[in-house]
DNA sequence: GGTGCCATGTAACGAGTTACATGATTGG
DNA sequence: CCAATCATGTAACTCGTTACATGGCACC
């Protein structure tokens, strides 16, 4: 399962931390490129633990609810290596909106138009939340370590990946409005 | 469930057809923004003909096997466009690829810039081919009608896609070579 | 003679979603 | 006072993958 080396390579970022943690920091550094309901996640560190692959303990709070830190143990960590070392392949994305634009001619041109700009603004709130952490922490990405390259290179995919979004909507939204003109 | 809207879309745009035809569909047409095993079209077509969303019928064929040839009802398509009005957010994508370059400071840095390279070529690969169906039937674009503009906005969107991943591999292998280069 | 295409299917399993449940604390 | 945050979980279900099965034809 991918999802466990997801949480591994979370655990070998930062920890200890909760399940709760694993999921806002999945929410939070690489939604665009992750995500994974809390169920999934406290089910998948159950499992992790019978196996061997993270420790946890219980830390008792007061206000608030008991949590479970857990850190990856180093047979964790081999598997996570030996994973790494192994070639993948790019997902298999299944992306609605080029199914409705290529049937989009069933529907008003206007009902496309407004998908596609709720499209844009949804990835633009994502670009400028991205790039203001570029520009906090990576104004000189060739000065850092690697392990920050490494973190600002998945930084940039994000951006890259929101750009071209962005690009793509506003061609789309273009081009269906020019075409709408043109019927006049 | 959203893989049979996608299967209606594909009866819609080419009718009829077998479940066989449309993964073929998916695979050559949009392979990077959709993708389905047979054994789930399949599936997924009984059901839909179960629901009255769609019909078939069986063709006879001599020298190979026979074929269920399925075509879009008018419940179907009715279903198809109250479908497209919805208003519909980004998929989730899990990217293993991100996972790797976060922890990517675990093993050697060739390791994951041959993990680099060969996404490269994957995404060139596919970038080829799309540009040249873009060569071959979309010289102007401006001048199609509404059906063919959209089916452009589409292979665009696969177009930018798989640019965007080569010019992200190109900066991340940059940017990891130089890193070691300055060790040195 | 082996590989690949056409064409469909079953069965078992694993992954992921949705709905529901609890309960105190903090902040507007 | 209502919503959000912290924190974890169960149960039912759907969706998707993997493995296995069949069998003729065309091509090199």
């Amino acid at each position: 399962m991918t999802l466990s080396y997801a949480i591994l390579a979370s655990l070998e970022l930062e920890s200890p931390c909760s399940g709760y943690d694993i999921v806002k920091q999945f929410d939070e550094r690489i939604s665009c490129f992750w995500g994974a309901s809390h169920q999934q996640v406290y089910k998948e560190l159950r499992q992790l633990k019978n196996q061997g692959w993270v420790s946890s303990e219980t830390v008792i709070q007061k206000g608030r609810p008991n949590k479970e830190v857990y850190k990856i143990t180093h047979t964790g960590l081999d598997q996570l290596i030996t994973w790494i070392n192994e070639i993948s392949e790019p997902t298999v994305i299944r992306e609605q909106l080029i199914i409705k634009i290529l049937v989009g001619y069933l529907v008003p041109t206007q009902i496309i138009v407004n998908e596609l700009r709720h499209r844009h603004k949804i990835h633009l709130g994502q670009l400028m939340a991205l790039q203001l952490i570029e520009f906090q922490n990576y104004q000189k990405p060739s000065a850092l370590g690697l392990r920050d390259k490494l973190q600002y290179l998945a930084l940039r995919r994000g951006i890259r990946y929101q750009a071209d979004w962005i690009a793509w909507c506003e061609e789309a939204i273009k081009m269906l409005e020019e075409h709408e003109q043109s019927l006049d």
